[in-house]
DNA sequence: CGGTGTTTTGATGCTCGTCAAGTTCGGTGG
DNA sequence: CCACCGAACTTGACGAGCATCAAAACACCG
């Protein structure tokens, strides 16, 4: 079911990947050593459900490699994703039992977690780590209120074009990768797990993505291998102020 | 344009209507001293905007009466409201240079602000206020994240069921009332503010209106006053559990 | 009691969902 | 290395649901 310790994980906090972005970024060498002490590493592999909705929450944590999807899902079965969740993100809430949405593993993940309590402990005697989850849980909010307007007002192509545009930053940020010219990256999501995301359906996020293919926005290789030929195109075909709306 | 000190607002923050689950409601009366040497009153009336998206911020604050809006606007007009602000919410980011939405008053509202910057000082040293945003922030994106799906997955009906069902439940909540049979309330918003939040045309959603008065779900006075004759009923049309799936 | 802004109702068309085949991809075993 | 298999994806035909445009009815205010 779930490996601990598994062989991807840092064995120090100063040499994790995710130590300047995720939760524990503000936490200096001491704070960081406490942390160290009640951490545990866990492994999930690709399509595995790491928390139900409805469950008892018995840790929090932060994704350290792979991609995971928050997920809601309807009592007649329509799903919402809700949230993606990169390496860096931060899974759970302090002071929450029960789990609001599905955690599905994506791709094979490693997380690095705390039991609940002694985290909320933690979090009352070190201000840093609370700062820290402040600013990343207002980031998330504007990236939910952000794609509020997708789901509300934008039209289908939009709504492919805004989400391939999110991709293709996220991953030109990752690889230190300019926005000028061509961009390529890998989809990271199967068709339904997008028409999920876009709150479509997957036949049609396949006909929009073979329309932008055919008028020269992208071209695809394989079914997941995609080039944006110009950013400023796709953020036109997006509705987005060519300008980049987004300042986070 | 704007009124300052307005005859609404409290004269000391101990006796404030919002005190307790406002942004200072964990302070300490020590601290609420400190809060009450740099708040300052404004009043806005119903219409005006009170932020444009991409201002510059000047200051956060908390809304002590009346209700506000969050929206955001596409190059060719489309609209989208993101929050719905209500008394004792809070209205600006610490570390945010440039407001990202408009923020508008529905009705005539009265704000207690504070200067950005002397409030992210306090806030560095008052954990207390990091604490409670941090509390705050993490059940708006509960909120919002509950409005995916309902942007995403349901139909006008359920839109508007959903969103009848949040403003009964928050009245009732307000007015120490219980949810059991009939519940009277009037709608703070016009047709086309619902629109705007629930991603349809002003015209679905008087359509849609009619059709649940027309089924005996709702009955309607005037414009605005609505009667929820059962809230199951109403939660069943909302497509939600009936055992109310909100836990917060 | 008239005027203005809001809401309702109607007619029509477009977008996207649904159902149903096909096709391609990618991995597995011969 | 190639054939095969299942999963993922594409494409087509059709209909439901909602947007759009237009006009009438209603509420609210002086």
């Amino acid at each position: 079911m779930l490996l601990d310790m598994p062989g991807q994980a840092p064995s120090h906090c100063g040499d994790c990947q995710i130590r300047h972005r995720a939760v524990c970024a503000k936490c200096d060498t001491d704070e960081l050593q406490r942390l160290e002490e009640i951490k545990y590493y866990r492994s999930f592999e690709a399509g595995q459900t790491v928390i139900w909705s409805g469950d008892h929450m018995g840790f929090v944590g932060s994704i350290v490699t792979g991609i995971a999807t928050l997920t809601q899902t309807m009592e007649d079965g329509r799903t919402q994703m809700v949230g993606l969740l990169l390496p860096s993100d931060f899974v759970g809430r302090p002071g929450r039992e029960i789990a609001p949405y599905d955690v599905v593993a994506t791709s094979d993940i490693v997380m690095c977690c705390f039991r609940r309590k002694p985290f909320e402990e933690m979090m009352e005697s070190t201000p840093h780590i609370a700062q820290r989850l402040l600013q990343m849980t207002l980031d998330e909010l504007d990236a939910a209120r952000e794609w509020m307007l997708v789901l509300g007002r934008k039209k289908a192509r939009e709504r492919i074009a805004s989400l391939l545009a999110i991709i293709a930053r996220r991953d030109a940020t990752l690889k230190l990768a300019s926005l000028q010219g061509k961009i390529e990256f890998d989809l990271p999501l199967t068709r339904e797990a997008m028409a999920d995301y876009l709150g479509l359906t997957l036949e049609t996020v396949s006909r929009q993505i073979s329309a932008l293919k055919k008028d020269g926005v992208i071209s695809v290789e394989g079914n997941r291998h995609v080039t944006v030929h110009d950013m400023d195109t796709l953020l036109q075909e997006a509705g987005d102020d060519t300008d980049g709306g987004i300042l986070s």
